[in-house]
Parts: structure tokens; C-alpha cells; sequence
DNA sequence: AATCGTTATGTCTGTGCAAATATAACGATT
DNA sequence: AATCGTTATATTTGCACAGACATAACGATT
């Protein structure tokens, strides 16, 4: 019977977006799976949707997110760097606490 | 040469959207105008867009938010309920509210 | 040097959504 | 009853964008 107040966040570098909602499930599911092409089959998008997200990511952030290999035993394969798995934990802390702040901030409109 | 954090809001009821940034626009322009047309002009929205919006608001809204009044002097018009601007005053200290929560926030991540 | 599964890109196609267009309905005023 | 500018809605058109498809590049392993 009440409002509910929904949010989404992201965060840019120099307009270009670097994370948001669907940037960090990406790089949750490479975690996962140990790839980018595997990411994207359990993610249900195609693989070059995939990699133009991952790129773009890789292209605004201050430090490298992935590291990505060609080639090789396995054909190749993507992984998580220490400062991407900083990024999506912290990512996620911003987000809970954000719709923690909001829906304090609903009372207002509830009141009316 | 730092990242910036950005943020959507918006308010559901059961699962529709009562307010947003672009119905607030479109409340506050008819306040302006005292009519959804000029309001849409104003907007640079088509007439049609604007109707939707207005109707899914008033739809979705507990109490109305707009009195439309069709035919008589000047045509009709449109005006704010008190219900409907006190919405769009409580949606904007929100949004404030929450853009300067997310920059605190934001130290988390310029700190990795 | 042949194989393999991946990353890295370009190209093409169709479709869902936005915008434009058209028009009905309305009621105070004259 | 004729006019007027609006609200209220249906129908058509256009275009951006996502998805499918195709293929090149790569390097460890055999």
C-alpha cells in the first residue's frame, strides 16, 4: 500500500561511465567463470556486448580492473586484478547503504 | 582527474513509476505554465509524451496531483494539487540529500 | 606447423520505442 | 450553435540500438 524508492548508481571518469549496476555483474561473473566469453553465457548477453562493457571499463579506470590473455593453454582467459575486486566490493557497500538512506528519507514523502 | 559517483531516483507505487527526475521536470513546468501543453513545449517533449507521463502519475499517486480541467475559458489547463507540490518539494530535498551522501561515499573508492 | 578456445573487432539486420501526425471530446464564452 | 484552445487518445512513421553473425589474431601445447 506504500511508496517504495528505487535508485540506481554509477560512477564516471571524464563521462565516461566506469561502473554501475551492470558493470559489476559482469566483473562478478568473470570472477566466477575465469573468462569473459563464459561471463557473458551466464549473463545471458552476447559476447560482444560483454567485451565492449569490459573495455570501456578497463579504458576509464585509473588502474587495470581485468587482466585479459589471448591466446595460450585454454585459448586464453580474464581475471579479476586486486583493485577490480577492491572496486566491485566497495561498489556494492555504496549501493546498500545508498537504498539504506533512502528509504529513511521515504518517510517524507509518506508523510504528506 | 577523479572519479565522479551519480545517481538515479525514483518513486514506485505497486510497481508503477509515480516520480522521477522527468516527471518532477514536468510537474514543476506545469506549476509554470498552468497548462500541460505549453508545459510540453516548454519541455521540448512531444504532447503526447507528456500526457502519458501526467496520466501514469496521477494514476499511480495515492491522492491527485494535477487538476486538468478540458474545454471552457482558454481551452482548459492544468495545475498542482498542494498534494502534488509538496511531492516535488520532498523529491528535490531528497535527490539533494543523496547526491551528498554518494560524494562521501565516493571517498571509499578514490581511497583504493 | 596444426590445433584449440579464447580475446578482439567489424558488419548487417530487425525491432521496439520515440516522435510525428491526426482527430475526437469537451465546455465556457460569444 | 459556432468558436476556441485545450485535454484525451489512436495510428503511422522513422530511427537508434541491441543482437546475430562472421572472422581475424593470438600463443601455449602437442
Amino acid at each position: 500500500m506504500s511508496y517504495k524508492i528505487k535508485s540506481r548508481i554509477w560512477i564516471e571518469s571524464e563521462n565516461n561511465v566506469l561502473l554501475g549496476e551492470g558493470r559489476v555483474h559482469l566483473l562478478k561473473a568473470i570472477q566466477e567463470t575465469g573468462s569473459l566469453s563464459k561471463a557473458a553465457k551466464s549473463l545471458n548477453i552476447s559476447y560482444k556486448k560483454a567485451w565492449q562493457l569490459l573495455d570501456s571499463v578497463n579504458k576509464s579506470a585509473k588502474k587495470p580492473v581485468t587482466i585479459n590473455s589471448i591466446g595460450g593453454k585454454g585459448g586464453g582467459g580474464a581475471e579479476l586484478t586486486e583493485y577490480g575486486k577492491s572496486l566491485i566490493k566497495a561498489f556494492d557497500e555504496i549501493n546498500k547503504n545508498c537504498w539504506a538512506f533512502l528509504d529513511k528519507q521515504l518517510e517524507k514523502i509518506e508523510a504528506l
